[in-house]
DNA sequence: TGGTCGCCTGAAACCGGTTTCTGTGAGGCA
DNA sequence: TGCCTCACAGAAACCGGTTTCAGGCGACCA
């Protein structure tokens, strides 16, 4: 028993009944009778048939599938962004394709192949090309997580700029600060070029000029510890603060800062972006921003689902999710009355 | 033009041909002349056309797919092995299923409903029930990743114990240190209790008693963070070293430490496991075990891919990566003499 | 000129399901 | 008793490809 090469024919002709009314048992879709539905049941758990997803998925056309392309995985950022999509998507019972593009020439032919494979797709804003999202978006519903799709592809984002501009503001007015620097790859990702135009806007409503180039790495905690080296390593003054793209690098530097010696926040003022869990539990805490990352991508596939459903709604336009300022003690603000998790 | 509605008929009306012929000339296969040939590319270049892949997966009767199934994503360590396996999967035009079971109730349910969607699948060690195990193995080709299967279910896994011997060797014979502890939860996968059993396995061949309990923690950043507060935050006295089950964890207890004011060697040793890129660039540099993350699933991927081509064949046995041991500064030894990175 | 071979083509079967459509028998009502 | 309705079952079409199989036709050979 439990052989997985029994087709419907095969447990129709055990069961002395037309295909028909399997089907119609193994889906409890249609009348049958009490007599035919107790020898198909019987016929399906003696040889533990279950129905093929293939066949299936073409019959009714659509996948059952959902795909998630990323440009490639790093930190904690991306790993919430998948758990938010699996779980929603699993829970529809739709099966997750992932791709990552990253450093790969042909990703944009990936994409379309994918295309062809799922009912719907979320890319990661800045992934690939606008002409292949375009192409994508014509044979599936698509939206666009963290950034901006072209056309009238929909997207769902976090306020970047809303709560950068609050971060930056507390700094350079309420404590004070001059001389900033920004650690981010602004043409990286549509996150970061917000956070960090955000950054200069701040400075350009207190009549302060900002830095011209951000220092240009990575996202991971690896490229902060560079970033560290390279701002605190040299004879350059350094900088009163450090405005980190997000929490990984300001980990990065934290480290970085501490293994030198300097104390945070008085030698030097560090914040993050994301909320992730060790940010509450350093020394010093981290200020940063909380964003709903799992949410971003559990949105778009709601969207994704939806839109499947009903092929000729109207795409859902952009969604912007709300982001929330966490001040702790690594700007130099006190510690959080109650515990100072923040969370 | 471009419409995705096209099928193999459409084509074959439009181009005044059998579908048979399309199919030949879109796969390449068989004879088909010159006229012939150009007719019908004429026709799917005009229209757009590309095959179905659900047509074309139940005809071939394979779904050009495979599955990984892992209990949640935390940190750089699953990423890698994410990584690793989209690698390999994409480079044979393979697409990739993923699989959270992570606080899920019915997981082993998913993962025979992935078993049907896919030509294969690597689970990581302890994830399902082994019974579930078993009868997906009984349906599609099944590796385990960092772990052992029930059965002759083939795995994949790194070399925990010869590394984490040869380290917890060095700690307690070449810099003479009593009194180790071990953080991370040996019930919490195959690969903590391997290094778990490796770590009490070294104390006992040089006839030091070994801690009775591990730190039993999960093995995030912040998850260090905690280790380090309840190993050098309370009256108890503080260990002289903390041996780690892996990078993530050590980071976070070495911030820890450093947040209390400790130096790291000289008070407190600490090393890691997986050598992560941020391992090299924390100062102290993070003495650790290097291990082929990415390769593991690589592998997986490649086993899983022979064997549905080749159904007949005899499952691969269990493959054992070596691991290397990297001796930084954060265990006492001196800086590495080139760059000290140890990459 | 007749026979054989080989290249090329298309009709049809097949993969494994779902769904429509037709038909049959039983039961209710006049 | 005859007619109508309704519940239920099965044959067949369908989803979109691939592949087998049989046959047509031209070339080559005797």
């Amino acid at each position: 028993m439990g052989n997985s090469r029994m087709t419907v024919r095969e447990i129709a002709r055990l069961a002395g009944v037309s295909v028909a009314t399997v089907s119609r048992v193994s889906n409890g879709t249609g009348q049958v009778s009490e007599e035919m539905r107790r020898r198909v049941l019987e016929a399906i758990e003696k040889h533990g048939y279950r129905p093929d997803h293939l066949g299936r998925a073409l019959a009714a056309g659509r996948h059952g599938a959902l795909g998630l392309v990323f440009p490639g995985l790093s930190g904690p950022y991306f790993t919430e962004l998948i758990q938010g999509f699996e779980s929603e998507a699993v829970g529809s019972r739709a099966s997750v394709h992932i791709l990552c593009t990253h450093l790969r020439s042909d990703s944009d032919d990936q994409v379309l192949e994918m295309g062809r494979r799922v009912d719907g797709v979320a890319v990661m804003g800045g992934t690939i090309a606008d002409e292949a999202l375009l192409r994508l978006a014509g044979m599936v519903p698509v939206v666009v997580v963290a950034g901006e799709g072209p056309g009238d592809i929909p997207s769902v984002r976090a306020d970047n700029a809303g709560s950068m501009l609050a971060l930056t503001r507390h700094l350079l007015a309420d404590h004070d600060l001059r001389d900033l620097a920004f650690v981010g790859n602004p043409a990286g990702s549509p996150d970061v070029s917000e956070r960090w135009a955000a950054f200069r806007g701040a400075h350009h409503d207190l009549g302060i000029e900002p830095p011209n180039e951000p220092v240009a790495v990575s996202m991971q905690q690896a490229d902060g510890l560079l970033a560290a080296e390279q701002l605190l390593g040299g004879d350059a003054p350094r900088p009163a603060g450090v405005v980190c793209a997000n929490d990984e690098i300001a980990l990065g530097v934290l480290v970085g800062a501490l293994g030198r010696g300097l104390r945070v926040p008085q030698d030097l003022v560090i914040t993050g972006f994301d909320d992730v869990p060790a940010a509450a539990l350093v020394t010093p805490s981290l200020t940063t921003v909380r964003q709903p990352v799992r949410e971003l991508t559990a949105e778009a596939a709601r969207l994704i689902l939806r839109a499947a459903d009903q092929p000729g709604d109207t795409p859902a336009g952009s969604l912007v999710l709300p982001t929330e300022l966490v001040l702790r003690r690594s700007c130099g603000c006190p510690a959080p009355p109650t515990g100072g998790t923040g969370r």
